[in-house]
DNA sequence: ATCGTGATGTCACATACTGCCATATGTCAG
DNA sequence: CTGACATATGGCAGTATGTGACATCACGAT
């Protein structure tokens, strides 16, 4: 990796770290853009060349769960249950948050109490994962060969198995806790699981 | 009520209407707050008087269908099993929906194919449903007299089905047909129905 | 008729973003 | 090592969203 891509990467993590820490001080909506910029000695135009927005910045590593989740699904077997693929994805990204550097549980447990003190940055988060939700659902559609928008389906495969997700992730975090957390997301999708008749899917 | 009031009234509806006609004409971004303000003979500040933001015009529709529906749900008997509950709040709305004034029909369609060309805009709607489930979570929680960050019980009642409220909203408006729409969240509620097994919410 | 309350308009202002062009810095070929 | 190219950055000007303060006007109760 050459030496200009390590920099970028390396003012990337600069700016979402300042911006997390100022957030955290002073809340989200009193931190302009400048004093982010200011904080990584870099202008205020260059941010937007970052992140596309100040909100980006939280919802970036959002993106990066979606990311990995679309690609454990593609690696499984097509004739798979679609249910079954999509409980497998989950649970990798259950593991990755496992096994995650100390850097990066640091960054995902601020961005979860930000989320707790700024109403608007939870709206947008969930937006966000509507729309990952979205992209899974056509993922799946697409394996069995089915129109999405016909066929309800893929999407209450979906949403079934990511209800787990967003439960898990909703229940405060007091103290922050990432394994909790994860194991309650377990529970969760355990729960699921037992609810469902079999053969519902089909 | 007072002239006041139906004043009041009169140009929120105006401020929606032309607002919508605007967007749907030129683009959502494309249309300025002052235009919009123009369009009705007001002053731009008066219209963050009546809509917090431009996208609150969008959820303005949304936010009245959460307050039927908590209120439905509140009607409903207290040892009534909370997803039978559930179900009924959304089929009343459902029922509403059937039977709007064709004003009302045509506000809903304009938002609906607004959204289809504005991501941004659907993005938002749906924060905006995921913030509803939450205050439904929290009615279906208190009525049980359980934590709902404790249980995941009262959450997964809500999420599995508003499922068929969103999956129904999602399918494609071409041509734009209300009652097409309803039927479709009628026959997905069916669908979640069967896929649970007895007993499961216990 | 009049007085108080609430709706509106006007102005000033902070902040989020965008386009444009000049400059600085990494990259690569010779 | 050097020059040419590509790309990242900075600065500036401009547009749009949203907010606070204060004056003015219209409704409504007495």
């Amino acid at each position: 990796m050459g030496l200009r891509e390590r920099k970028k990467e390396k003012t990337r993590v600069a700016l979402l770290d300042a911006a997390l820490d100022l957030f955290l001080e002073q809340g989200y909506d009193s931190t302009p853009i400048d004093q982010i910029a200011e904080a990584v000695e870099v202008s205020p135009r260059t941010f937007f060349r970052y992140f596309t927005s100040k909100e980006h910045l939280i919802l970036w590593l959002h993106d990066q769960v979606e990311e990995t989740m679309l690609e454990v699904l593609a690696d499984r077997p097509a004739d798979e249950p679609p249910f079954v693929s999509m409980t497998h994805a989950l649970r990798a990204q259950l593991r990755t948050m496992e096994y995650a550097t100390p850097d990066d549980v640091a960054r995902f447990l601020k961005v979860r109490r930000l989320l707790d003190t700024t109403p608007h940055l939870a709206h947008s988060t969930f937006a966000r994962a509507v729309e990952s939700e979205r992209r899974l659902v056509e993922a799946i559609a697409a394996r069995q060969g089915v129109d999405p928008y016909e066929s309800p389906l893929p999407h209450l495969v979906v949403t079934f198995v990511m209800a787990a997700m967003r439960i898990g992730f909703t229940c405060p975090a007091d103290p922050p806790d990432l394994q909790k957390i994860v194991r309650r997301m377990e529970e969760t999708l355990q729960l699921v699981e037992r609810s469902l008749r079999p053969g519902w899917d089909t």
